[in-house]
DNA sequence: GTAAACCTTGTAGTCCACTCCAAAGTCAAG
DNA sequence: CTTGACTTTGGAGTGGACTACAAGGTTTAC
């Protein structure tokens, strides 16, 4: 199987295989006699895992450092367990930033809405007053 | 003014200052004869300004476009507002993201911690049946 | 035989707001 | 006079996951 084809079949594009090789994520690939990439259909599965782990919120860092785990023969399970968790963590501390950032918003779009007509030459009086 | 008094004051290192410059959020600087950037006190509100539209969730982008409209002598008010309202739906976007991206998370946690002991040779059953 | 579709490599660009570096010049204190 | 703190420029690097491009080689279909 070609790149091509199996890009499609997994439904991501060459390039990202590619970029997958590149990163060691993939084995580097078999070459056809021309010097194409020739995959076995189980390479369709090692993408999938990959799109799997990335759905479940894991980096690509974080796969890579799965995939060296069970390559050398151990289940990685307490390794996924261990980064889901700092995910999580780092996914809460966002959210938190983020609803203070949205209630600074909304703060400043109520106060633009009840400030007087702005004068000549000022910047901006909600800012300057911020 | 030299710019490291100025970065000082402002809470702000000289690099910061000099990027603003490059991108235009600030004026060029005045020289001394030796080639040092030379401040009047004005520009420590000039820098305020820009910390306080960030604080607000504006780009840098977003500032500079400010800045453009109320050094032509109109005030960016009414820009400011659609500004806000844009960052604001982004902000409410992202975090529908991360919200589901915390249940993702969550639920992964959760059949991790409910999975039989792993077999050796797998790479991780619960990303596995994702 | 030729055109289209595919593949190769290497490189650069995207977004954002810085941050860090090197090599050189300048200034203040003791 | 020397040391150390400051400044200058230009350029590269950060994170994250790609995406895009150029300039060539290969394969496939007709």
């Amino acid at each position: 199987m070609r790149i091509g084809e199996l890009a499609k079949s997994v439904g991501v594009t060459p390039d990202t295989i590619r970029y997958y090789e590149r990163e060691g994520l993939l084995p580097l690939a078999d070459r056809t006699p021309s010097g194409y990439r020739d995959y076995g259909p189980e390479v369709v599965d090692d993408l999938r895992f990959i799109k799997k782990a990335q759905a479940l919120g894991l980096k690509l860092s974080d796969v890579r450092e799965v995939l060296e785990i069970s390559s050398g023969g151990r289940p990685p399970c307490e390794h996924v367990h261990a980064t889901v968790s700092t995910r999580l963590t780092e996914v809460e501390q966002r959210l938190k930033e983020l609803r203070a950032l949205r209630s600074t918003l909304r703060e400043t779009l109520e106060r633009l809405d009840r400030a007087p007509p702005p004068k000549a030459g000022c910047r901006c009086a909600v800012i300057e007053s911020a």
